[in-house]
DNA sequence: GATGAATGAGCATTCATTCAT
DNA sequence: AATGAATGAATGCTCATTCAT
């Protein structure tokens, strides 16, 4: 019956990696063509697989993510402590991500598509999608945290604006890190907002014992970490 | 000083105030064409006193910003505490950025910039320019603060730092905002990370008297309330 | 004479049905894939047993034509007056025709091929097929009138330029039928040119005793009627 | 204010005109680029001029149909008696048109878009168009023609109808030609049509004293013209 | 024989930019 | 200085046809 078997899911897989590298290189304002010659096929080829650009880009994003559910899963266990534990898996992932072209380009790409129709479906989609995991991850450990005893049992109920917040800032550091690569201190600047952070789910604020536990040889880029 | 110079200056900078606000509706996709009918000259006037399209984006954006001056600076006199101070202060131009559909495409149109040679220049120049303002205040509040004897003297010399994770955190809270608009509760989430911010700066910590002096209407548990 | 060659007629014959209901629905414009789809085979299929499109487009087009040797040749039996049963005869096929879908895709399918190479080739190839079958049975009735001493006897050497004529009318009324969809009155002007067609054909030209035998329904003033 | 004073009403008829003479080369799938280069002007021009092809060609048929007024007007004045002046007229037109490509192309082309949203809106009303010019001059010869007492004046109430069958017998005319070019005899169709038309409108049928007015020098593509 | 995956030529349309007036 | 007509590069998408299995 079907005489040339193809995988038709392995190989939609497989060009929305290779349209995200193109896509992280040029922006999405690359071109179908550059996709296709990528992928070393045909430009029809690509809508074989992809209705348009736009369902090309939006599966190109999401294959990014399903990638990044490594990152927020195979967090270390060699903390026994929530707060350590937290602190060294938000820093990894904030890091691998800035550092990463690839992020950049998907998330000033699904901004741009915020003013077209088919984008507008998209970009909420994708925000809940990724926005979903972190605060799963987050919302995780500071239920471990209040368990443990080391943090305030009162902060259960507000776990999920927690985590939102935390969001919001490391969103915001990638925007800071993005426009002025190399001038923004991201080491320090994390830590800072992980300082406040803690200290308001802590028992004791004052007792931040352990504050530099994460390996400080990923620090990025940075510029005389002061490491206060 | 001849008077065609003002002449020219000002009508650049009518020009990229209207531009502005097509921009704003259509996005930077608009054409030049859209803004020239806007501004009720030819098309070819605009290059008369923009070289390129990106030039004009650029010199918009400028204008926007320009503007925002205001926002920082006649800030209220009704607050003699610092603390009170900036956070109204804050509040009140996080709300009003956020408000603005304006600032919104002005944002993604720049980033969106970013994959361009001439891009590349103007994000930076923006971003610096962006954050001058709202660094130098906050710096000028904490300075403030630590004169009045309310901040901690050490923190003297992070200044930068910590306005720098403010303004992160407000960039990230747009970002949330522009693509959930009305999932995200604006005001708590800034309550939240204002409170972490100067339980930080506070040299004691616990002693919050009057978190919530401005509009204190909406808290944690409230979703959905957009009402600037 | 082997059973697979029937099957290959047969399955020849099958596609190009279901092609001709394809196109009659969506125009020639159809897409092969759309043809597959609804023959439930594969669109490599198609190419085996048509080479090209336009091939499977003329093959469609004479199968709805080998339908019609029906239409020209079960004419009823009812009338011994040849006048009365051309008459009836043509109105029939045209009324049919006219009120097929399919035969307003054929034409205009078969007319839009003409700027094409293999079109050329095609358009008059089946404009003779079709005639052929009217010309004879038109022909074929003038000289049963002529025989039964209805119709002048020096009309006889004119048959085929008479039927011609009769062909030209009724495609030109198609047209018009075909465009103004329910501005024309079809009976009415088919009436019409019967009439005078058959003045013409008469011996004695005023006695045109019979001229409404069939459905006399519909006359001149009438304005909006299709109901066939 | 105007510089470059261009009269846009003449460019978009000229280029309608060029745009005319392509596609009655080529049919309606000439190239957009194909008529920009024949008008010597690039792409865009184009559509500086017109929004979009199907309004080229709405514009360059209307434009064609425009040149028509001609043909229906100037209509000789050599004759006083009404049906041999429309005799005339219509064998006139008849010829120039059916030996016009650009006709034809223009009839399969508003054919051919039938199928399309944009197209359904322009055949209609170009066939009105057409038809309206025919149907006032043959309307108006009948009533000369009733006003000098030749033809019967019941017929003053049907011009419209009798109008509209020559039309379509014209039109049907046009198709056979069209598809059988050379085969059939342009002339001796036109002219038996012609016989029994005007044969139904005198008053003494037999009395058909001057059938062959017309200058018979214009047979066309004539084989063996009957002259019957 | 049957299939459907792969292909790429082809085309309408947009728009920043130029430049003659 | 001001204008808007002219331009053509650039691009997403379609679909008939081929061909490996």
């Amino acid at each position: 019956m079907s005489p040339k078997i193809v995988d038709r899911q392995a190989k939609r897989a497989e060009i929305a990696r290779i349209a995200l590298d193109v896509f992280a290189e040029h922006g999405v304002d690359a071109t179908i063509e550059q996709v296709a010659r990528a992928a070393k096929i045909g430009k029809g080829t690509v809508y074989e697989y992809y209705r348009s650009k736009t369902e090309l880009i939006f599966g190109s994003v999401l294959t990014y993510f399903e990638q990044l559910d490594q990152l927020t899963q195979d967090a270390s266990q060699q903390f026994d402590n929530p707060e350590q534990r937290l602190r060294f898996e938000v820093k990894r992932i904030v890091k691998r991500l800035l550092g990463d072209k690839r992020y950049s380009q998907i998330v000033v790409g699904v901004l741009r598509m915020t003013n077209t129709k088919e984008g507008r479906l998209i970009d909420r989609t994708l925000n809940r999608e990724v926005n979903r995991r972190f605060v799963a991850l987050i919302t995780k450990r500071i239920l471990e945290g209040i368990s443990h005893g080391v943090f305030r049992p009162e902060i259960a109920k507000q776990t999920e604006v927690l985590a939102m917040n935390m969001i919001a800032f490391t969103d915001g550091l990638w925007f800071s890190y993005y426009l002025e690569r190399g001038k923004i201190n991201l080491e320090e600047q994390l830590d800072l907002y992980l300082h406040i952070f803690f200290q308001h789910l802590r028992k004791t604020p004052s007792a931040s014992a352990d504050e530099k536990v994460v390996h400080p040889r990923e620090t990025m880029a940075a510029k005389g970490s002061h490491d206060f």
